[in-house]
DNA sequence: CCAAATAATGATACACTGTATCAAAATACG
DNA sequence: CGTATTTTGATACAGTGTATCATTATTTGG
């Protein structure tokens, strides 16, 4: 969850990105990151039309979310997390700096998704597994399923 | 790929795993692993009807192949790849020792897999990421995307 | 500015993945 | 053997995603 602010300036780093990008980043696309940003943790396409429904009116056709979703993926302003089949903003929109393959823990109980970056010491060690199996790595997108921290403590209480 | 002879000697280890678990493993879930057990590759639940069909005749009903896929994976007979909602046998099954969580390498483009060990290394890598994060992993079960040895020489040959 | 071309969105239909529920059959067990 | 438990089947349905074609916006060249 962002505060609303945050969005807009977040939403405005996103449009300077897809400027130089050449691509365009619409009304309808604005607002569909606008709910992704809004969420505290990752939605699905068909929650997303409600969340839509709820912040602006009217009804976005599924086929347009996808649509939508994937245009923000090649634009790296949104990621899937595969585990889940939800969506999150990605968290370094706003960031200057190029951030890499994304990774992602996953709190198995609360469903709650943290990007973390490229962690240099867990690429090479990926990077020997492959070796090892003659596969060559192409990515170190990975998605890590764990506890967080709120979780473990609710747990041990 | 397994051929006929390896895989009923996988098929009786598979046996004398459940009857230590005290779970037991059935006709028809035999035969779904023996399924699993033929195939080259991952493959889908409702490809495992198919394939059922075909080699042994009948329709295996969705809600029986989940079920019975729900039970190969707690017997870690099979393991689900989450990438890609698909299915494939363990391929420890008849190895004696205990071989930990899987991790799976994945071939973007002919979507081969491969079930390499626990690696020591990047598991640790994995455990610094988390810790960092203050998340706690519980399982070092990873999947990985990249490229086969077999793609690779077609891609650049 | 207008018209044609391009890009984006909408509508409809459908395929695939998975689950919930209850009924029937098979197996274990006293 | 008969009852209890486990396993499987049948039916219905929810969730995820794509294909196709129509419609609406937007850009671009004259």
């Amino acid at each position: 969850m962002t505060n609303s602010d945050a969005v807009d300036r977040i939403i405005h780093s996103a449009e300077t990105q897809c400027l130089k990008r050449g691509s365009r980043l619409s009304k309808k696309r604005t607002l569909i990151l606008r709910c992704l940003l809004l969420q505290e943790k990752p939605i699905s396409a068909y929650g997303l039309i409600d969340t839509y429904r709820e912040y602006f009116g009217g009804d976005m056709p599924a086929t347009s979310v996808y649509r939508i979703l994937g245009f923000l993926q090649e634009n790296s302003l949104a990621h899937k997390l595969q585990l889940q089949n939800k969506y999150i903003a990605c968290s370094h929109i706003a960031c200057d700096h190029d951030h890499g393959s994304p990774q992602f823990l996953i709190c198995v109980q609360c469903k709650a998704v943290k990007e973390v970056g490229n962690n240099v010491g867990l690429v090479t060690e990926m990077n020997k597994v492959f070796e090892r199996s003659e596969f060559r790595m192409i990515t170190p997108q990975v998605e890590m399923v764990g506890i967080c921290d709120k979780c473990q403590r609710v747990d041990s209480g």
